[in-house]
DNA sequence: TTGTAAGCGTTATCAT
DNA sequence: ATGATAACGCTTACAA
């Protein structure tokens, strides 16, 4: 029940040696004598000496964490898309390899931002990951110009020159399409993510691409990712181009939710119309049909993210972008 | 780009005044005539000033930020039960109120529970929440015992006197148990969470509390709250207690396994064997049929974790458990 | 190889 | 109401 900790002096002073040589064994230094070191090890343990890292950090200016921000109002971030615990899970992995905490920031409100870069400039991090950031935030850019490391999941629009990792959407919605194509689809359309999104607006991009190379004419509806946007979204499509004969979603819920509206409609998936989904959740092989979909690997992301960070906080210079591949899945609706 | 931020003492001689005054100003002491707090006001503008958290958690042996600690192995925590993001949204909003920040770690092996023990000794934060702890985990005791705040997520097994939160899982079993036995079921079986855990025993003994009022005879099969294991489960039952005629399920996950395992074997769902989970994911509105389940209030849970833990490390005594209510919610499963 | 001593940027206790 | 000044616990030149 003794609420102080024991401090180095202590086992200085436990162990007949001075402040400085514990701290040397502490910190695994090689000049210290075999004998003494153990002696200091022991004095140590039988202390439960822990270093304070208040004091540490103090002198030494680093904090032994990194932050992750999520933009909390985003309608990805906390849905059943499994996006946010999985970036965490390999974030968190790669951060413990080299024994630096993560803290967790929820940037709920313009204001936070002001929160954020407090925290930030307090020194309580090293570093900071962002993701999934909305429009052209300039949260990015920022905390960057304070000299403070920074990574962005997926390019910062407003091009700042922040280093970043990303998905490969472009890629993996123009493979998606290019499937539909092949398959002898004639009018396929898309429902978007949001436009101030770059995961938004890549898939887009990669659907325009495959669908101008193919001579066909882009027919879009937006959506925000979620599942009641794609049913609203579909039920668009189908007001406006009946003759629709496939469908590529930018997220799996909204795919889902396309597929309800179809079905609702009377169509047939995917022998009316196919459904192409992305991000292949878990719920992607389990809803009536299992949908088709591009895989992208979001544990990896949440590692890179992270490596790319502790790399740039020990000054390592990092490649200005890691675009990670995505994978088509092909199961039943289309 | 000047890394090195400005200090309390550049401030005082931007204003003239001394260490002491501006650490009043900053600190909102009362104590400090209005010119001299707008002179200095002005200077922390000017030179952008932001406290040095770890200088000032040295003198005050305050961090300002609380752990999370979250056994990373745990079936539950990142399927796609969303138990996981809910519970941090509601910590992390919580948090926000008090100005203190999350920091999130992952029990990921038994060694880890030695580096989360490093870390809250170091001083790094000022009390945990550790949730969905797995059989008799010591971690919870160890912490409090040296001195730290903690609050667990459900009482821990090992009857160690660390107050808790838990949702009535207990209560919530039952009235799933007892609206099929009003509905005229007579064969009641459950599929039961993992028996370390107390959200898998406190559902059981809702369970058997309920079948034993009405006389009738318990019929269980384990599994881990996954779906993959509510297949499982589900097979077992059918085969060993071909005539039942109900299943109330520990989780929606382990339900909607259930019912692919009833499909397959022909049964019809509810009117052969009805379905009931728990949980209430997103999930359970949008698979065929729709589940009825218990709802149980996870962002509150996590609230209340964190609102608890700021008391107990503000000193004020705190009651030894809070219990949050369950609800069931009636859909088309039973 | 080890010890001495000077900070790191705050807060808090005194005087004034 | 304000200002010296002493901690807080640690790292790190520099000296020995």
């Amino acid at each position: 029940m003794n609420r102080r900790r024991p401090t180095l002096e202590q086992v200085a002073q436990h162990a007949g040696v001075s402040r400085a040589t514990v701290s040397r064994v502490v910190n695994g230094s090689p000049t210290v004598a075999a004998g003494i070191r153990e002696l200091v090890l022991r004095s140590v343990r039988e202390l439960g000496y822990v270093p304070n890292q208040a004091a540490r950090s103090l002198v030494t200016q680093k904090a032994n964490s990194f932050a992750l921000v999520l933009p909390e109002p985003s309608t990805r971030v906390f849905s059943e898309d499994q996006f946010f615990p999985a970036l965490i899970r390999g974030v968190s992995q790669e951060l413990e390899i080299v024994e630096c905490q993560l803290v967790l920031m929820m940037a709920s409100s313009a204001a936070s931002s002001a929160r954020i870069a407090q925290y930030v400039l307090a020194g309580h991090v090293d570093g900071v990951m962002l993701a999934s950031i909305h429009g052209p935030d300039p949260l990015p850019k920022d905390l960057a110009s304070t000299g403070v490391p920074v990574v962005t999941n997926g390019r910062s629009l407003g091009a700042s020159p922040v280093p970043y990792v990303d998905v490969d959407s472009t890629g993996g919605a123009a493979t998606a399409v290019r499937y539909l194509i092949e398959r002898g689809r004639k009018h396929i359309a898309t429902i978007a993510g949001p436009p101030d999104m770059v995961a938004g607006i890549d898939r887009l991009a990669g659907y325009n691409t495959a669908i101008v190379a193919a001579r066909q004419r882009p027919i879009i509806a937006f959506g925000d990712f979620t599942r009641e946007s794609g049913e609203a979204a579909m039920r668009q499509l189908l007001e406006e181009e009946p003759n629709l004969d496939a469908v590529f979603a930018a997220s799996d819920l909204m795919a889902h939710g396309a597929v309800s509206t179809l079905r609702k409609a009377g169509c047939r998936v995917p022998e009316d119309v196919a459904v192409i989904g992305f991000d292949d959740v878990d719920l992607a092989r389990y809803v009536e049909p299992p949908l088709t979909t591009v895989r992208q690997p979001i544990f990896d992301l949440g590692r890179v993210l992270a490596r790319q960070l502790v790399a740039m906080a020990a000054g390592t210079p990092v490649e200005p972008s890691v675009i990670l591949p995505t994978e088509l899945v092909v199961r039943d609706s289309a």
